[in-house]
DNA sequence: GCTTGTCTTGCGGGAACCCGCAGATCTTAG
DNA sequence: CTAAGATCTGCGGGTTCCCGCAAGACAAGC
């Protein structure tokens, strides 16, 4: 049995190093990668069958190596290790997961004991164990507080992205005015009306959001810098003209 | 000879703990906290003469933390310790430190060797230190690569915020041309008009701008929720109505 | 069937944005 | 002082955005 951690941070290597090997007495190699690059490498040469993986890396995102490594060997068990709780990595993670792939997300924040007891829980018992924290982002489709439908979240992603409306009409093969209603009921569920009603400064709407999602953290950098790649993709592979 | 850390993740606190006790055998106490605003408060009560601060924490970011503590007390000595070397917080921090103030900004990446020393020299002998990776983005006006003018940052921000050209003009006693063209010269910077060459595809160019600041890094959540603090107090304080 | 609700699409117009052009102001160098 | 250069400002227009109104499509329920 061997691991691999992929950590971009010295300390938190070493800690997860000894984590490890201290919750998991019967693994008997534990490698180290420093970034996302290096993981899938280091995976495809290693055959690692557990990874422990930083989201946000420099080289290359958690996200992104972690899916070239479900798709080169779908059984590998993941388990997540991040930071915050942000939307814009949960949905991430949840969007690639390829079916019935076992996983776990657990914030640095979380005691020795609770970190220990997923490693054990998924790579041992294959159990899908996720944070309390992250659960509450999980399940979509809430009062409308911070709860996006897939459909929103794309528009607001392309909005992010600085397409125009026909723009996207076309890459999600819609109406122009679908785009515009969509954009407008996303711009309720993110509260801009109610602010520019206190004063009558107006906003320009579409960066509004794009602003107040970044607040919320429904996005980061590296949600827009994916769906920028997959943009680039679609950009070169078609080309998008006409109805 | 008293030193306070603020830094929320307990890994890193306790290094730091290690690495000042080690490179300061001459100080006395070594206080911590776990966010900004009780970094803030332990600053007070305990009137510590050194930091060593986290950028990028949940509660409140060293950037705020920062500035409240110099401005109790100028005299302060501060060392920033962060993940990136991100614009935003780069620019961030060389704006609020007072006038002859002491600080550095080393990387978390940065060997123990390294930290050691910065410590010594920010510390003891009231040197400023600035790693190198940082002191790239400190020098502004290079070859038009990444070098935004202080004012087309400003714009920069303020369109990130959401605001209309009207109320950037108002808020800056600037004329609504003006802004326009501010705008531009960013977009020019920027090298939004390449991108829409390549395709007939339009890109709103205002939200694509905001996009690439994202990928850049010129901008990040933190420093769009400071600019939005500042925004609501300015909101507040004074009414903004055109003659 | 009829109704109710959600989603999509079209039309039209007022507002904001992007920008070329030209005159006015300010700085800097000779 | 003058000339050159950068910046600010107004005008006019073409485009996009924002949105109210209304008609069609589809599903669920009495």
């Amino acid at each position: 049995m061997r691991v691999l951690i992929v950590e971009d941070d010295a300390l938190h290597r070493s800690y997860l190093n000894e984590a490890v090997r201290s919750a998991l007495p019967e693994c008997d190699d534990v490698m180290e990668s420093e970034d996302g690059r290096l993981g899938e490498i280091e995976a495809r040469k290693s055959r690692a069958e557990f990874v422990v993986m930083d989201l946000q890396m420099r080289e290359r995102n958690g996200i992104e190596a972690a899916r070239t490594i479900w798709r080169e060997r779908p059984d590998t068990k993941i388990l997540f290790w991040s930071n915050y709780s942000d939307e814009a990595y949960v949905r991430g993670v949840s969007r690639i997961v390829p079916e019935g792939a076992t996983y776990g997300y657990v914030l640095k924040s979380t005691s020795e004991e609770r970190l220990k007891l997923a490693l054990r829980s998924v790579f041992l018992e294959s159990q899908c164990v996720i944070d309390r924290e992250v659960r509450g982002i999980q399940q979509k489709g809430m009062g409308s507080a911070h709860g996006l439908t897939d459909g929103e979240y794309e528009i607001l992603v392309d909005v992010a992205l600085g397409l125009t409306d026909k723009t996207i009409a076309n890459r999600k093969k819609l109406s122009l005015r679908t785009v515009q209603n969509r954009l407008q009921q996303l711009y309720e569920k993110l509260d801009i009306y109610k602010e520019t009603g206190d004063d009558e400064s107006r906003y320009n709407l579409r960066t509004r959001a794009v602003a107040v999602a970044l607040m919320r953290r429904l996005l980061n950098a590296s949600a827009v810098e994916r769906a920028e790649r997959e943009l680039q993709n679609d950009w070169t592979s078609q080309e998008f003209q006409g109805p």
